[in-house]
DNA sequence: ACTTGAATCGAACGTTCGTTCGAATTTCTC
DNA sequence: GAGAAATTCGAACGAACGTTCGATTCAAGT
C-alpha cells in the first residue's frame, strides 16, 4: 500500500520522502507537462504512460483515475503557491509593497513553474464536484488575501474602486500571461512583477481626480515631463 | 453542394442567407454553446448532435470535421469583432477615446456573446497548423491594432513604457473574464469597459514621476481628496 | 404528378479511450 | 538467500470516439 505521508505533503509534516512520493511526484512532474502540451482531455492515459516510461497499468498503482492526478496537480500548485506567499508576506508590512510582494510571488512561481501554472489556469473547470469542492476553498483563499490585502491599500491611501474588479483584473493580467510569454523575449519575473506592479497600482490609486482628464493631465504633466517610469517603482 | 456564399461571409458580399446558411449558424451557434461547457476536447459529435438535434450524419454534411467547426466558429467570432471594431473607430480621433473604445467594443462583444468569446479564448491553441495559421492572422491584426492605438497614446502623452507587456496585460485583463463574469452580480459591458479603462490608462500614464513612491504620493494626494473616480473617465 | 438535387438519417466502420486484473518482477527485511 | 511486501507489467475489457456510406426523405421546378 501507499505511504503514510501524501505526495502533496505540508511543509509541516516533512517526513523524509519514501520511493513511493520520489516517484509520485516524477509522474505528477511528467504529467503536468503532458497536460500543458494537450490539455487534460486531449492528453489520454497513455500519453503520460509513453512521457513517464512507466505502463499504462503501473500509473495507477499511484493514481485511482485519470481525474485524480489533476486533482493532485492543481491541489499541489495551489498549496505551494499560496505557502509562498505567506511565508513572504511575513516580512512586509507596507500595504503597497505587500502587493507588490503578491504580484511577485505570483509572477516568480508562474515562470518558474509555466506548465503546473498553465495546467492550474486552463483546466479550472474540468474536476468534478468532489475534486473540484476541496480546490475551490484553496482558489477562494488565494482570492480572499488579494482582497485583504487590496483592502488595506484602500484605506490606507483613501482610494475608492471595486475590490472584486480590481483583484479579478489583476489575475487576467497575471494569469493571461501563460499566452504569451516567451523567455527569449520577455524579461524576467522580476521586472515584469514592477511593471505590472506599476500599471495596477498606479490604476488603482485614483488619487488626482483630474488625472484622466485628457487636457488637464497632459498639462499637468508637461511640467514635469517624465524620466524613467521604473525609477519610481524600484524595490 | 454548398451555396456559394460561406456562414462567415463578410458583410460585403451580402447575399441573402440561403437555407443552407441559416442552418449553419444555428448549428455554430449549438456548438458554441456545447463548446463553452465541455471544452473542444471534451465536447464528442454526439454532443453537438444531441444540441442540434441533427443526427450525427447530418453534421458532416455541414463540417467536414470537428476541427473546421472549431475553426468556423473562432474565425467568425475574430472577423465580427474586428470589423465592429474599425466601424467603431472611424468615429473616435483622441487617442484615450480610441483605446476606451478598443476596451468597450472588447468587452461588449464578450459579455453579448460570452460563449463564442470563451470558446475563442479558451481554445485558441487546439487548431493544427493548417487552420491555426489563418486564424493567427486574424489574432495578429487584432493585436497590432491594440499596439498602434496604444502607440498614439505613448506619442501624445509622451510616455515610456513596455507597448507589448500593456498590451498583453489589457488583453489579459479583458479576456480573464470569462472565468469570473457573473451578470447578476457584476455591472454591464459599459460600467465594467470604464473601470478597466481607468486602471489601465491611469497605470499606463507614468506622468507624475514620483506617482508611485507612496510618500510622496500620499502627500499629493492629501492635498486634493478624492472625489468620485468614475466622473473624470465618464464618455 | 414527376423529376432532381439538396438535406437528413440509421447503422456501422476501425480506432482509441480510461480502467481492470492476475501474473511477474523488483525491493526490502531478516 | 528465502520470504514477504511493494511495485510493475502485458493483455484485455466495454464504452465512446470521429468519421463514412448507402439509403431515405424533403423541397422546389416544371
Amino acid at each position: 500500500m501507499a505511504s503514510l505521508s501524501t505526495a502533496a505533503q505540508t511543509s509541516a509534516t516533512a517526513l523524509p520522502p519514501t520511493r513511493y512520493d520520489k516517484r509520485m511526484s516524477e509522474i505528477l512532474a511528467h504529467a503536468t507537462e503532458v497536460f500543458r502540451e494537450k490539455g487534460y482531455e486531449g492528453a489520454s492515459m497513455r500519453d503520460l504512460s509513453r512521457a513517464t516510461g512507466m505502463s499504462l497499468a503501473g500509473l495507477y498503482y499511484y493514481f485511482e483515475s485519470k481525474e485524480r492526478l489533476l486533482f493532485l496537480i492543481q491541489k499541489h500548485t495551489f498549496t505551494t503557491i499560496v505557502a509562498r506567499l505567506k511565508k513572504r508576506l511575513e516580512h512586509v508590512s507596507d500595504p503597497e509593497e505587500k502587493i507588490r510582494a503578491f504580484i511577485l510571488n505570483h509572477l516568480e512561481y508562474f515562470l518558474a513553474n509555466p506548465a503546473a501554472m498553465k495546467v492550474l489556469s486552463h483546466e479550472a473547470e474540468v474536476l468534478k464536484s468532489g475534486f473540484a469542492l476541496e480546490l475551490a476553498a484553496s482558489k477562494r483563499e488565494y482570492y480572499r488575501i488579494c482582497v485583504a490585502l487590496l483592502g488595506d491599500l484602500k484605506q490606507e491611501w483613501e482610494l475608492e474602486f471595486s475590490t472584486r474588479l480590481a483583484v479579478l483584473s489583476l489575475f487576467g493580467m497575471m494569469n493571461w500571461i501563460y499566452t504569451w510569454y516567451n523567455p527569449r523575449i520577455d524579461a524576467d519575473a522580476a521586472a515584469i512583477a514592477r511593471e505590472m506592479g506599476d500599471i495596477f497600482l498606479r490604476g488603482v490609486a485614483n488619487g488626482c481626480k483630474t488625472s484622466l482628464k485628457k487636457t488637464d493631465f497632459n498639462s499637468r504633466c508637461k511640467e514635469s515631463p517624465n524620466g524613467n517610469h521604473h525609477a519610481a517603482g524600484k524595490r
